[in-house]
RNA sequence: GGGUAGGUGCCCGAGUGGCUAAAGGGGGCAGACUGUAAAUCUGUUAGCUUACGCUUACGAUGGUUCGAAUCCAUCUCUACCCA
């Protein structure tokens, strides 16, 4: 079964006797990555308010995404491209994924039209019209120098019609067979195929199928967590996630509340990333062991407590509620930064707990308690 | 002492006869955020009531009018200018 690709190679270590859960590592060319792992997102070549250096010694992560759609817009690919790639131009030196660009395809709404040759974009930034083909976006990929690539897609929108998701999900392939012969750099970037089909099984089905024909060294699961109900999420997620081949890792895309991320590592899921956890903090909310805490509350004006007992976080070693609530009420900058360091390490630590459940071979028992605690009724 | 401009909801501020419980900001209080068009967006912010609604509200008092934050009179306070 090995492939030619030398970009990547996932060992499995362990599985869960009871779920589909697995411990693995994912060998890259700027080191290993134990998995189910969190990637936060960096999206113009930073992930927002962090530096290099505290999201390893304070979040402690082996992996970060970032965006072909942004980085090709600004600063442009050929001058990453001159800087000696992404990880020298953002002083990172372990590994990075690459977005193709797919998700602004769904993201920006009328601000793009599609067409069997690619994407026709119109800048969100000046409105400059611009043009995205699956080997536009591998040749952008390429030049950034990403570990793990995307194959450029169509994320389609919930609720969508079975018709609509039928015809997308199969130019999707399409475009990923149009990626794999574009790309050659198959020694230093793994490509990644991406599932789609929506909520419908059959086109899941489908669509899994004949990505493998396709034979990419790992698979996503794309076009989920759109916003539908998380019954249809889970769903979807217990029914895709097993279709993907069994020795090579599974990405799923865009997800990232603690209770999507067991459920995706207990489907079989390895890999996970979303903006939430950056996003939230910016936005004044913490994840916490004990649920959300929107520290904008006036709750917490006299509140000389961490802002979760039971995280090993600089910011829950550091500081407390009233201090960062004060930041957020002041709109000072450190508190996006405290609270972004909290939430990634949160998520990471989550995996790390998850791995070690997955070791323990007590997955189930992990997730009971850490639902009891969140508040979660499930 | 004289003159001028003003006093609007927690704050700033629009409003010059009915569509005004009163625009818009800010502040306050809450909510949302899931491959980042997001340090963003949404709701709410006189009192009572589940609601219909009722009661108090635009410095104070009195008046004109079917009807006043808006017009008139007096008083009062503030800012600036002149003595």
């Amino acid at each position: 079964m090995e492939n030619k690709d030398k970009a990547l190679k996932f060992e499995i270590l362990k599985k869960d006797s009871k779920t589909g859960a697995r411990l693995g590592i994912l060998h890259l060319p700027h080191g290993d990555v134990e998995t189910p792992v969190f990637m936060p997102v960096g999206t113009q070549a930073t992930v927002k308010s962090m530096t290099p250096e505290e999201l390893k010694d304070n979040v402690k992560s082996h992996i970060i995404l970032s965006n072909t759609y942004h980085l090709y817009l600004r600063p442009g690919h050929e001058l990453i491209k001159e800087a000696g790639g992404l990880h020298k131009f953002m002083n990172w030196d372990r590994n990075i994924l690459t977005d193709s660009g797919g998700f602004q395809v769904f993201s920006l709404g009328d601000l793009r039209k599609i067409t069997e040759e690619g994407v026709e974009f119109r800048s969100h930034i000046d409105g400059s019209k611009h043009f995205i083909s699956p080997e536009k976006s591998m040749e952008i990929q390429n030049a950034l120098g990403s570990d793990i690539m995307m194959c450029f897609d169509e994320c389609a929108p919930y609720p969508s019609k079975y018709e609509y998701v039928e015809k997308s999900m199969q130019m999707t392939t399409r475009w990923a067979a149009r990626c794999k012969k574009y790309h050659k750099n198959t020694n230093n970037q793994a490509l990644f195929g991406i599932v789609q089909g929506g909520f419908y099984k059959d086109l899941r089905k489908k669509s899994a199928e004949d990505l493998i024909k396709l034979d990419f060294p790992g698979y996503a699961i794309g076009g989920i967590s759109v916003g539908e109900p998380k019954e249809e999420f889970l769903e979807i997620l217990k029914y895709t996630a097993p279709l993907l081949p069994e020795k090579k890792p599974r990405y799923l895309m865009g997800v990232g509340t603690p209770d999507y991320l067991i459920e995706a590592a207990i489907a079989g899921v390895d890999m996970c990333d979303c903006v939430l956890p950056t996003r939230m903090a910016r936005n004044g909310s913490a994840m916490t062991h004990y649920g959300k805490v929107n520290l904008f509350n006036a709750c917490h004006i006299h509140d000389f407590t961490t802002l979760d007992k039971d995280c090993d976080c600089y910011t829950c070693k550091n500081y407390t509620k009233a201090y960062i609530h004060h930041l957020f009420k002041t709109n000072e900058i450190l508190g996006a930064r405290l609270l972004s360091t909290h939430n990634l390490r949160f998520l990471v630590k989550l995996m790390e707990d998850l791995r070690q459940a997955i070791k323990d071979d007590r997955v189930l028992e992990f997730r009971e308690e850490f639902y009891k605690k969140y508040g979660y009724t499930k």
